[in-house]
RNA sequence: GUGGGAUUAGUUCAGCUGGUUAGAGCGCUAGUUUGUGGCACUAGAAAUCAUGGGUUCGAAUCCCAUAUCCCACCCCA
C-alpha cells in the first residue's frame, strides 16, 4: 500500500521550514509591538458555534465544513477560520471583564472542503488577530496598520490595500431594498446566480463576474453611497486614520466579504501572484458577532492572513528569507577513542547550546570530510590521536580554510565569539 | 458541484507511430590505499510506468473508469 498526502493538504518539509518560522516571528513579533498577546484555540468545535457565528448561508458553512460525530454523539467541526473560536473563548473565559480592548492574534490550521487549485487548500494556515471592545475607526486603522507593518517587516512589496465599508444591519437592509427595486426590472435578464442573489444577497450581484459588465450592473447604487450617517462617519474617521499614517488605500465598493457576520470596515491586501486566490489577507469589522453568539454586545474587528499565499507571494517577489544555521560545527573522528571522546565533547558543547554534529554512519575518515564539505556546517575539527594526547584541537573555518588552534575545553568560547 | 491539462526511480524529465532485461541528469550510498571538504572519476541501491478494467500474439505507449496533482469557474485566506 502506497500512503500519499489527502486532497488539499500539504508536508511543509525540513528543507522549506525556515520560512514559516521566519514569517512566525515577523507576525508574533509585529503583534506583540502592538500590544497583541497570542491566544491557541482548539482544532474543533461543536458544529453550532460555525453555523451561529459564520452564518449559516454561507459558503463556508453550508458546502465547506468537515463535519463529523464523535462517539458521544456530538457533531464536531474542524474550524473553517478562527474568529468563531476566538470569540467563543472570548465569552466563555469573561474576558469582558479585561481591560479594553482586549486584543489576541494567533496562529492556526483551518480546514475547508473546498476543491483546490493554487492558493487554496482544504487544510491551510492563517495568522490572524481579533480585538474587541473599540467601536471607534481608531482599532480600525491600527488592525490595518498591524497587517501593513508585517508585511514591511517581510519585505513584500505592492500589496494594494483595499477598503470599503458594508454599514450596519440598518442601512445594509435599506440598501438592499433599494437595490431590489433597482434590479427587479432586469432580473430576468441575467445569470443564474444573480438571479438566485436577487433574493438571498441582492449585494452580490454587484460583483458577479458574469454580469459585472453590464451597464445596468455598473451603474447601480453603491452601499458606500448610501450609508447611515453613524457608519458614514465611522468609514471617514478609517481614512483619516490611514492617512495620519500614510498608510494607502483604494476604496473598492465590491469588497463584499462572504462571512455574515461583517459589518462597516471590510478590507483585503491582495497580490497578483498568487493566481485568482489574490487576497493574502482579509478582514473586517464584526460589531454583532459576539452577541449573536451569546456574550454581551461587544464590539469586535479583526483579519486573517493566509501563510501559504503570503509566503507564495514572498517567493515570486524573491524575498530572501535567511536560514540560520544552528549547527556550528563538525568533528571527523579518526578512531574509535576519538569518536568516543567526541561524543562527550558534543554533549557538554549542546548544553551550551552550541549546536554540532559528527558521524552518524560509520563512515570512513575521508566519506565524514565529504559530508563535512557538503552539509554547509560552517566549521570543521578533525579528532584522533594527536589531539586526544595534546587536549587541543584545530578548528577550521570552511569557508575561508583558515584554521585556529584551540584547547578542547575551550571550544565552546571559541565558536561563541565567532 | 462544473470544466481543461497532467500522472514513468527520492526529484526533474526521456521513452518516436504498441515489439525482448524501462533510460538519463540531480540526489543518495560506497570506493578512488590509510590526518583535511565541496570538484572529478568509478561502482551501487532505487520504478508492480497512479490504480482497476479492456483491445492485442504482445501495452509505459491505444480505449474506458477511478484517484491524485496543476489551472480555472464558484467562494474564500
Amino acid at each position: 500500500m502506497k500512503y500519499s498526502a489527502q486532497k488539499g493538504t500539504k508536508d511543509i518539509l525540513p528543507a522549506d521550514i525556515f520560512r514559516w518560522h521566519k514569517a512566525e516571528k515577523v507576525f508574533s513579533d509585529v503583534c506583540h509591538s502592538f500590544g497583541y498577546e497570542e491566544i491557541r484555540i482548539p482544532t474543533f468545535e461543536q458544529t453550532e458555534l460555525f453555523a451561529r457565528g459564520v452564518g449559516d448561508t454561507t459558503d463556508v458553512v453550508t458546502k465547506e465544513m468537515y463535519t463529523f460525530n464523535d462517539k458521544g454523539g456530538r457533531s464536531i467541526t474542524l474550524r473553517p477560520e478562527g474568529t468563531a473560536g476566538v470569540v467563543r473563548s472570548y465569552i466563555e473565559n469573561g474576558m469582558a471583564s479585561l481591560p479594553s480592548p482586549v486584543r489576541m492574534y494567533y496562529n492556526i490550521t483551518s480546514f475547508r472542503y473546498e476543491n483546490v487549485q493554487k492558493g487554496r487548500m482544504r487544510e491551510f494556515h492563517q495568522f490572524g488577530l481579533e480585538s474587541f471592545g473599540s467601536t471607534g475607526p481608531v482599532i480600525d486603522a491600527e488592525i490595518i496598520s498591524v497587517a501593513d507593518v508585517f508585511f514591511k517587516k517581510i519585505g513584500l512589496k505592492n500589496i494594494k490595500l483595499r477598503i470599503n465599508s458594508i454599514g450596519c444591519p440598518a442601512c445594509r437592509n435599506k440598501y438592499n431594498e433599494m437595490l431590489k427595486d433597482y434590479f427587479r426590472p432586469h432580473v430576468s435578464s441575467m445569470c443564474e446566480d444573480c438571479q438566485a442573489r436577487f433574493e438571498k444577497n441582492p449585494l452580490r450581484m454587484i460583483d458577479c463576474k458574469i454580469d459585472g459588465g453590464k451597464e445596468v450592473v455598473q451603474n447601480a447604487p453603491r452601499l458606500i453611497d448610501h450609508l447611515c450617517d453613524d457608519c458614514k462617519a465611522h468609514f471617514e474617521g478609517l481614512k483619516s486614520r490611514l492617512d495620519a499614517v500614510g498608510i494607502k488605500y483604494t476604496i473598492d465598493p465590491n469588497i463584499v466579504r462572504g462571512l455574515d457576520y461583517y459589518t462597516r470596515t471590510v478590507f483585503e491586501f491582495v497580490s497578483e501572484n498568487v493566481g485568482t486566490q489574490g487576497t493574502i489577507c482579509g478582514g473586517g469589522r464584526y460589531d454583532g458577532l459576539v452577541e449573536n453568539c451569546g456574550g454581551a454586545p461587544t464590539p469586535g474587528i479583526g483579519f486573517a492572513m493566509g501563510v501559504e499565499r503570503l509566503l507564495m507571494e514572498a517567493e515570486a517577489q524573491g524575498v530572501l528569507f535567511e536560514k540560520n544555521d544552528s549547527v556550528r560545527i563538525y568533528f571527523a573522528g579518526m578512531s574509535e577513542a576519538a569518536s568516543q571522546k567526541i561524543a562527550a565533547i558534543c554533549y557538554d558543547l549542546r548544553l551550551k547550546g552550541i549546536g554540532c554534529e559528527t558521524d552518524l554512519m560509520g563512515r570512513s575518515f575521508k566519506a565524514q570530510m565529504k559530508y563535512a564539505g557538503k552539509s554547509g556546517i560552517p566549521y570543521l575539527s578533525v579528532i584522533g590521536d594527536d589531539e586526544l594526547k595534546s587536549g587541543e584541537v584545530r578548528i577550521k573555518c570552511m569557508a575561508d580554510g583558515s584554521e585556529e588552534t584551540v584547547k578542547i575545553d575551550a571550544i565552546g568560547e571559541y565558536l561563541t565569539d565567532k
